[in-house]
DNA sequence: GAAATATCCCCCATAATGGGTGATATAAAA
DNA sequence: TTTTATATCACCCATTATGGGGGATATTTC
């Protein structure tokens, strides 16, 4: 059975590219093409997609609610990210959001047909430079101004423990554990647990739960 | 000039492949191969190696803790789990530890081969199924029990926002906060933050900030 | 020998938390 | 249509948690 595809992109040329390219492959039926993600979601369900590429930046609703919006539908529905720029930022919150692989616009015919195919393997295709990017932000950062307790004490405020459980936890005091919290909260320059947390996440001091 | 590679693998059969294969390339020089993380960690400055090739089961100290070690003595060095399993807490954990690809035992010479090259260029060599996995880490679940709403507050509760916060941010008093979390804390049958933020957090229905 | 670290103690006040028992309005489901 | 789920808010109550201030000691590191 072939694979139903739609394409959401507001450059036409783009649009038509792709579904030249993916035409020619025989293994899949472009079902529908849109400008933009409000027309395409009006006709989810009549198109009813095995596979979505959308663009990043789109007018009105952007690739990455249209992301969210679609999942919503469409839970089964393997989404790729069309894009140019490979910012951060907007590769985690598309990620987030439920995307399953990025295509970078400049890649090759070839390396776009094995993405798709890869994606329907099961996979997450995304170029090294994604790749990389997404397995740094499991890594604990080592510029870290906190002494090794401190940081453990940080980790374990950033899980939403108590100042007793971290105590019973480490072995030490209470009051202990409220002098590594001063102390953290000086050299962060901060003043609450909120703003120690945000600090730590932007910095990658602490490790996400996974 | 040639990359100085390290490999650690308790079985010699699969070190003196390692070996061959990639001095056979002829960009590389084995400087030293070990059975054991402590050997390879006491030769860690003599060696000075560029790539190390680990071995995640291993006797003494694991693969994982070894990564850990590795990197605070070499913070450059770009580590390469080698692994016959691919199971999700191992990746995850070897990830935080710093590992930046994973190569399975059993891929071809040819994908060893390149997986090397994709670290030195800068990507995150991996199987497509552990990408695969990666990506879906980032990905909020949808069976989650609770509303739209409880689901907001208790966001808001795992980035450590007290509830006086999240009320003023919601636009919502104090004890209308307070009651979604009383219904937070009976649906997810728990009677603390702490278990609200780890069962959450197991479950993924907390979105990690990154 | 000074600086950083890890440990602990006291005082104090306020803020935060969580359990209980209500209420109301709306929307969805049985 | 009646029940259920949801979202909102209120008051009572007690305990815990938090954070700022001060100080102390021992070890390690530079």
């Amino acid at each position: 059975m072939q694979n139903r595809i739609i394409i959401i992109d507001d450059n036409q040329l783009i649009r038509e590219s792709l579904r030249m390219i993916l035409q020619s492959a025989g293994k899949y039926v472009i079902v529908s093409t849109y400008s933009n993600c409000e027309d395409a979601i009006a006709n989810l369900e009549r198109d009813a997609p095995d596979i979505v590429l959308i663009d990043i930046q789109l007018p009105g609703i952007s690739g990455i609610e249209g992301t969210t919006l679609i999942r919503k539908k469409l839970p089964n529905c393997i989404i790729l990210i069309i894009t140019v720029s490979e910012d951060s930022s907007q590769v985690f919150k598309s990620l987030s959001a439920g995307a399953s692989g990025y295509i970078i616009k400049t890649a090759s015919l070839d390396t776009i047909k094995k993405s798709i195919e890869e994606a329907l393997a099961g996979g997450a295709p995304m170029s090294l430079s994604i790749s990389k990017m997404v397995v740094e932000s499991f890594q604990k950062q080592n510029d870290s101004p906190l002494s090794d307790r401190e940081s453990q004490v940080l980790q374990y405020i950033s899980e939403g423990k108590s100042y007793s459980k971290i105590a019973d936890e480490l072995f030490i005091s209470k009051e202990t554990v409220k002098t590594h919290i001063k102390n953290i909260y000086r050299k962060l320059e901060v003043v609450s647990k909120e703003d120690a947390i945000r600090v730590a996440n932007k910095n990658k001091w602490v490790q996400n739960t996974h």
